[in-house]
RNA sequence: GUGAGUGUAGCUCAAUGGUAGAGCAUUGGACUGUGGCUCCAAGGGUUGGGGGUUCGAUACCCCUCACUCACCCCA
């Protein structure tokens, strides 16, 4: 094959894309109900807007990017997630004026320049949501509630809702030098990732999934145990919100997001891994109340979340949803010219009404105009060859009951059928 | 970046070193103007590419490319 798909990039046909339709419609109804707005921001941004706000030292920035010198040698990213561009035309557009709280969504292609497997690919779609300028609790319970309200839409029930609180810039140094001082005397024992992470990202050892980590941390300090005051606050109440939802939820300690900017509340949606493979995140977000200042925006608390989409669809799949294809409402076979002109017409009078009508072409045989009007679902056909053109009546015959008979040419677009 | 597996018809897969096949799909016919069911037929292949061993390679060896899965990381 001379032409193919560049690797871990892919196109989304038919019938897969009514799946995808289903899920981004969903998405726009419930995410409108708690008054969030479609935002489109860029595909490419100024690389260091995703290096200062990701995390230099995380490996999204530091092998995963797609970066390129343009033609004036600026350093342009295809972006790799979307928070950081919502939050610079925040900040840009001085959206911080309109009142708070502000709510947005979007939905696009991210980039990650990585190995593609199940569930990963270098070229995947999210839909996310972010809302600026209240650190209140209710809203994080709000948008974890959403989140569940759209997937039950989508008649998911079996995924699982994570959540931890991982402290501010004021608790979280001192959970970090509690950790430390728990692992100093283990640290050969880790495993080499983990002797890194010790160094410049501790907190990432609590999610390793290397079984001996797993026993060396046993009994290592927990984050939520060492939270100040205002975040344990905070997280109660998040966390008694939920409860008032009736949202079942696990609360997991060691779940530590892998962007810097996260702050106080994350939280995760997971598959069961028989049904979306190894990577089992659906849907992930959480707290970033000091990003919009960082950004050089006034001080403001912030949280969204991303839906992996190709994740989401796969699960769909799995389970099997029916999601109906559009099939036409008729498909209008006609024998000889004369005929195929006054099938030509008829067609264009129907989608003019916004019917979907099918003709045949090429002078197949009527036999084979039928075969295709069953193949594509069509609930009718008309058949008009010279006999009709003469009588000036259309053979109408349902497809589904085998039923026929005959109307005048001239009303053949009010059929009662087609209504 | 690391590791493993797989590349044969549009799809799913056979062919144990001896003439490349089946099912499904496609197109046509049986049924000259009536779909689905059935039966018949046809089209469709440089066996991913390159090299090697051999009288002979789809099969064995080497290289390469692609895909898949997993690690890592993440949605």
């Amino acid at each position: 094959m001379k032409y193919t798909a560049l690797k871990g990039v892919h196109d989304i046909l038919p019938p897969d894309i009514y799946i995808w339709q289903k899920a981004e419609s969903t998405a726009r109804e419930i995410f409108s109900a708690y008054g969030f707005q479609e935002i489109r921001i860029p595909i490419i941004e100024s690389t260091d807007i995703f290096a200062r706000s990701i995390g230099e030292t995380t490996d999204i920035v530091e092998k995963e990017m797609y970066t390129f010198p343009d033609r004036a040698d600026r350093s342009i990213t295809l972006r790799p997630e979307g928070t950081a561009p919502v939050v610079r035309s925040y900040i840009e557009n001085h959206l911080y004026n309109l009142p708070s709280p502000q709510k947005f969504f979007y939905s696009g292609p991210m980039f990650r320049y990585e190995r593609p497997q199940k569930g990963r690919f270098r070229q995947f779609y999210q839909i996310g949501v972010e809302a600026f300028g209240t650190a209140e609790p209710k809203l994080d319970a709000e948008i974890i509630s959403m989140l569940k309200l759209f997937l039950e839409k989508l008649q998911l029930k079996e995924l699982k809702f994570e959540v931890n609180s991982i402290g501010c810039s004021k608790c979280r140094p001192d959970y970090k030098k509690a950790l430390l001082n728990f692992l100093s005397d283990k640290v050969s024992d880790l495993c080499p990732d983990c002797s890194r992470r010790y160094i410049n990202n501790p907190l990432r050892i609590l999610d390793c999934k290397n079984s001996s980590c797993a026993e060396i941390r046993k009994g290592s300090p927990k984050i939520t145990d060492y939270l100040c005051k205002e975040c344990k606050s905070h997280f109660e109440e998040f966390l008694s919100l939920l409860n008032i939802l009736n949202i079942s939820y696990n609360i997991n300690p060691d779940m530590v997001r892998g962007l810097d900017y996260y702050t106080r509340t994350t939280f995760e949606i997971t598959s069961p891994e028989q049904l979306g493979g190894a990577q089992k995140t659906v849907a992930a977000g959480g707290r970033y109340d000091r990003l919009v200042e960082e950004f050089g925006g006034p001080p403001t608390p912030a949280i969204g979340f991303a839906i992996g989409m190709e994740r989401l669809v796969e699960i769909l799949k799995a389970l099997n949803s029916d999601f109906c294809i559009p099939a036409p409402k008729v498909f209008i076979a006609t024998i000889g010219k004369n005929a195929g002109l006054e099938g030509l017409l008829i067609a264009e009078k129907l989608r003019s009404k916004g019917i979907r009508a099918e003709l045949g072409y090429d002078n197949a045989s009527l036999k084979s105009q039928l075969r295709r009007a069953d193949k594509l679902g069509s609930n009718y056909v008309f058949i008009i060859g010279d006999d009709e053109l003469q009588s000036g009546m259309v053979k109408w015959k349902n497809l589904k009951d085998g039923s026929q008979g005959e109307t005048g040419i001239k009303d053949a677009t009010e059929f009662k059928g087609l209504y």
